[in-house]
DNA sequence: GAGTAACCTTGCGCTGGCGCAAAGACGCCG
DNA sequence: CGGCGTCTTTGCGCCAGCGCAAGGTTACTC
């Protein structure tokens, strides 16, 4: 599964934040370390519970990284598109793997492994301080999210998943009608919620006709009156339907 | 509020975390570069919402870190203590700091101004390599915070805030009986309830001999048992199969 | 030592959201 | 086309935890 890059994969990738301020020449030298790796749907890149060994930056696809809780139950806690970078985090800071990758659709990233990391990083520190910028970046958004699931209520942190998936799903390409593609289930570990209320809620919602539903599907029809419901700090709730 | 560092303050810091595996001259030249400042209890480092400029090292004292949600509901998240580095993941993400830090004792820091650390880190990848292992451990464990609040019961979050602080709160000195200064309602904002609920559940626990309560004060009298309580997970929701 | 402010406890009613269960709806495959 | 697996909807019961209100305690100040 593992093999060195194309030049096209490099290419590709060559635009990712992470080598932001870098020399082409130092580029160079970083995408030569590295081995491009390619799972399929439902495929892992690494397992909850494994030695943490190695880094990714994907290149294409759609990864779901998950963490199941001793209990059985299973949340999710970011979607990586291109250009992300994945497992940096336990990199650094543990032995084992605490969370998932798993590939929500065909994929391929590059990856790094630790050692390799380290001394890349001594040589360039540029590359550092880039991987500081957006493992601090995704920890401000666990900070939100954080601070959401515990003040908000669960209708707004749907909406609030909805809205982000949406500007995931199409890279920022506008135009095209936000169509997301995910079960309930999936919605509901999103946001720390049950399908069972995501599946109301969403009824509740279609009838206003902000959103239409069907099977593992969601078309945000009225972007701006769902965001009214994410962000509106006013007590007021309507369960008429 | 701010001077140069003393001597016996630069001795002070010198095992902090964040300057592992640099050399003794590498240090002097960054703590050359520290600024130190004192903050009286109930004084702020930073305030949500203020431009981000720099990132500090606590010297002495604790330091809580709380967000005001747009509601007006607070959250903490998280404690310093000696030796910690605090505002860091901010310098490299943001503009703003999306959260406050108050003192909760009389404390003092070093302080480094965001220019200052960016320029430190091309000269010395470690402090950058050392920087991303901090806030990764802090990433991971804000992610469990996470899982907890989206999976756990209450009672069980506040067994383990209350563990979690009175780990902190004697510095890793065993011998002494595990003091926690804190309030209901801290105690509550550190676990994403109410000071209701915790004052109810405490006096449970009282009644069982797990703790003993007081005014701003808790005593885990059997640390074994409360840890029982944050960990065992048999009952309640989800049968395993 | 009396006043006062901050902190803690507890009764009570209420509801948001969970989760089972059962019945649809959709899509796929042979 | 019919059968099957997956996904979705919805009725219903239920309770953990919220939050007010009222009263009790502790600690600090003058």
């Amino acid at each position: 599964m593992a093999y060195p890059p194309t030049d096209a994969e490099r290419l590709l990738i060559q635009q990712s934040k992470i080598f932001a301020g870098l020399s082409a020449a130092a580029i160079a030298t970083v995408l030569d370390a590295a081995r491009c790796y390619r799972v399929g749907r439902g495929g892992l890149y690494f397992n909850q519970g494994e030695p943490a060994d190695a880094f990714y930056v994907v290149l294409h696809g759609r990864v779901r990284l998950a963490q199941l809780s001793p209990a059985g139950q299973q949340i999710v806690l970011h979607h990586f598109g291109p250009g992300d970078v994945m497992g940096a985090i336990v990199l650094f800071s543990n032995t084992v793997y605490p969370v998932s990758a798993a590939a929500l659709t065909d994929s391929a990233a590059l990856g790094w492994q630790r050692e390799t990391t380290l001394a890349l990083m001594e040589q360039f520190p540029r590359l550092a301080i880039n991987g500081l910028e957006l493992v601090s970046i995704r920890f401000l958004e666990l900070q939100n999210r954080y601070r959401e699931l515990a003040t908000e209520r669960v209708e707004r942190r749907i909406a609030r998943a909805l809205l982000r998936l949406s500007r995931q799903s199409n890279g920022h390409a506008a135009s095209a009608p936000p169509q997301i593609h995910a079960t309930r289930q999936e919605i509901a570990e999103l946001s720390g919620t049950t399908l069972y209320t995501v599946s109301r809620i969403c009824r509740g919602w279609e009838a206003r006709g902000l959103l239409e539903t069907g099977r593992k599907r969601f078309v945000i029809l009225d972007p701006d009156e769902l965001t009214a419901v994410a962000e509106d700090h006013s007590p007021a709730t309507k369960p008429s339907p």
